[in-house]
DNA sequence: GGGCATTTTGTGCAAGCGGTCAAAAAGTCG
DNA sequence: CGACTTTTTGACCGCTTGCACAAAATGCCC
């Protein structure tokens, strides 16, 4: 493996970063391979030596976000009672949208909008997004069983079960909210499916 | 209003209904003009005189979906209990799923889909969609008052809450069923929150 | 049956798309 | 310092896209 040749000019990783946020706020389709190119101030063939195709360049971000989210969801569930912190989970996104509904910022959930526009012709999009449901699923069950081995939430379904109704609740609430959002009902319903799961 | 002239060759509902299928089964940006010329058997000139642009004919076709959507769901909760239908309401896209997932079948809710691909660039979208998800939750909202009062369901949530939270779930069912299912935990799931809202 | 309004038909087009490539530039290492 | 490897640069390509338009076809109404 050869290390010399002339070094690449920019930062790799901070060039995904900012392709994670146009590829977020504009979906796939919508961002051409040219606002990227805009966007990056960085030359055609740079881009696709550096990332190869426009299809993997976007799968690398979605991943480069699900690793991001995976890491937060973690953290905020690996202490301390469960219930707010899922209550924060779901929070989240619809107070975010709020802020950035007009901008041009980005908008709902990575993982959704890709199930959205390219899961249903691309297999390898598929296998991101159901792994990424399944961790999602895992994790939250995970501390799920913890809570209700705590009497904090109630045992009447699984933790599983539980876990993948959180799972529709924080996409649907996710995509419904790219669509403008009333914070305060949305909030509502949020505060109506933790107090279900209260013990 | 002049109502000579040259009678059209095809029925415009029923190419309607099958620019539906296949918009709801590609998405609007993969589904070209040349696929509906196409699918349709018409030529695009007559397409584009029927239906103006391809944007106002995917238009149609969403609002064409939704009109069909509000029927049901306005049938199935107007007589009876109210959590079996809902958890009707609930199940159906998730068995739907499983028939269709490998082939090349209409995917998930189409409001959901046009939120995801169009909404963030289209106001016109937006609206749609937006009217949709208020007509949604009344009509749930108002199914679920009158199941509280009859004691059915649960007051510890307001029912506008209640159906917020069925919004979310139901768009995020759907959505999540693209990348494929275990129908069984869906199920679970789609219980635990039936559950939930029994008195 | 002749004029008229409308649809059909088929061609054609400008623009934008994703992607390629060859030459120039820039460090690295013997 | 000069050969080598890699990145940069910018022009370029074939293709598809959504859409427009003119001429022909068709049925209604007076």
């Amino acid at each position: 493996m050869a290390r010399t040749g002339r070094p690449r000019a920019f930062d790799k990783d901070q060039a995904l970063e900012q392709a994670l946020l146009l590829f977020w706020s504009r979906g796939y389709g919508a961002t051409s391979v040219q606002d990227l190119v805009d966007a990056l101030a960085l030359d055609r063939g740079s881009l696709y030596g550096a990332f190869g195709d426009k299809r993997n360049f976007y799968l690398a971000a979605v991943q480069l976000y699900w690793d991001t989210y995976e890491r937060q969801l973690v953290a905020a569930l690996e202490s301390g009672p469960v219930l707010p912190a899922l209550r924060e989970v779901l929070a989240t996104p619809a107070r975010t949208q709020e802020h950035t509904s007009d901008a041009g910022g980005p908008q709902g959930c990575m993982i959704g909008n890709t199930t959205a526009e390219l899961v249903p012709q691309d297999a390898e999009a598929r296998d991101i997004v159901a792994r990424s449901h399944a961790r999602f699923t895992r994790i939250v069950a995970d501390a799920l069983r913890r809570a209700q081995a705590d009497g904090e939430v109630t045992q009447t379904a699984t933790p599983e079960a539980q876990a993948q109704l959180l799972l529709f609740t924080v996409q649907g609430l996710s995509l419904v909210s790219r669509a403008g959002l009333d914070t305060t009902a949305a909030l509502a319903a949020v505060d109506a499916l933790i107090d279900a799961l209260r013990a």
